[in-house]
DNA sequence: AGAAATTTGTTCGTATGTATT
DNA sequence: CAATACATACGAACAAATTTC
């Protein structure tokens, strides 16, 4: 099944946004009328409209009343929704979200350590045990090499509760928009969570630090849990830029 | 002029946003037809389903083909985006929102410091001068207490300058998102950032470490910048929810 | 400066497939 | 199975703002 019952206008905003996000069209160009695009993509305009409009939201174009519509430089005026939505074949932007992620993955360890309700510590220590089997039925069956999305989506519920342990609704945003888009991200992920899932030592003792209301060790855990991918992605060689 | 011709269909998403954000309607909830919506707001349908659209982008409702739409939790579904819609009263997403940029800040700040260009030098110099000439400038009219949008704007320039820096396009993406909002957002991020904004040294000394390539001295330096502020936003009692 | 052409903003009407009852 | 409510989609038209001549 290819299209599987998409709405038209998202195939236009898809198309749009990818033009864009891809550098097809430059920061500055103008994108073709809506009576122009609805005739390109022989949909209606309303559908046209509804696209335009969803672009306008995300930062990539601005519109003007009877004027035309300019692509703009959504490297400054994008969110971090975006990142999702990048070109999955530029390693950067893997690196780059990685590193964030490691970033905020640090001081989310370190906070929830030290605010963690008795709640959250007993979900935690629900979805640690949950994981742990996860893995260990993992490496019994699959063998080291190759972690599969069970044991990535345990990883994330045990992340899940975390980061709602430290009662801050940005780190649990932020964290929302580094793995919303669910189909090739996910794929992308368990290659750079790799070495974190299968670290069994340093995830049982982060989970105890947690626990054990050590924000330093809980943040140190965590640098630890993401150093080897990070210095993986980040060698020794200047950014591409 | 009270309505400055905003469109109808960014009126109607306005208000549901506000509506979902506040809790006034809650998650599992149904949300009225489109049908109905165009007669509550007096608007065209085409209109309400621009706006349901953009609520579904946003992650806020998930509308499905003949049945209702129902509203999502968003702290589960939406971006990072949606921190700057929050209500601004509640001193707990400003306590979220200044915690993530410090934690943001400090890596930047490292990054920044390993691997800006010349160019990236050469800029963040002047940007600094800039900064140091608006802030004593502020100091000498306005006195030290009220640091006006000028020194803000200048100060925003230079961590503009710095997270360009890290030729990181997440920090970047993440960074936008944390100001996006141009009207609101400033007038409160000026308060936090106060004491940011008037510690000379410390700016000082950071610029100074990226210049020089040091890393540690540059996420220390960042460290301090914002100890303040977040020790002040987060004193001990426990989190809020 | 002013008029015409172009473009977005908005509304009405209509038809169709789908999910719920 | 039928009826109803709903989202999806297309078409035509006019209003308002901008650009261009």
């Amino acid at each position: 099944m290819p299209d599987a019952r998409v709405p038209v206008s998202t195939v236009v905003y898809d198309a749009l946004r990818a033009d864009i996000l891809s550098g097809r069209v430059r920061p500055g160009d103008g994108i073709p009328s809506e009576r122009t695009l609805s005739e390109r993509f022989e949909v209606n305009r309303h559908a046209v409209r509804e696209a335009v409009k969803r672009l306008q939201q995300a930062g990539l174009v601005q519109v003007s009343h009877g004027g035309a519509t300019r692509v703009l430089d959504w490297r400054r005026t994008g969110g971090l929704e975006l990142l999702v939505d990048l070109p999955p074949e530029d390693v950067g932007v893997a690196r780059a979200a990685y590193e964030l992620r490691a970033c905020i993955a640090a001081d989310v360890a370190a906070r929830a350590a030290a605010r963690a309700t008795d709640e959250d510590r007993a979900s935690l220590a629900a979805r640690a045990a949950a994981f742990a089997a996860a893995r260990e039925h993992c490496v019994a069956t699959d063998g080291p090499v190759s972690p599969g999305p069970a044991l990535l989506d345990a990883y994330r519920e045990l992340w899940d509760v975390l980061v709602d342990a430290t009662g801050n609704i940005a780190y649990r945003l932020a964290y929302n928009s580094l793995l919303h888009g669910e189909d090739a991200v996910t794929a992308v992920a368990v290659i750079y969570l790799r070495d974190e899932l299968l670290d069994a030592e340093t995830t049982d003792a982060l989970v105890a630090a947690v626990l054990d209301s050590d924000a330093d060790a809980a943040r140190a855990a965590a640098a630890t849990l993401t150093a080897h991918t990070l210095t993986a992605l980040s060698p020794t060689e200047a950014p591409s830029r």
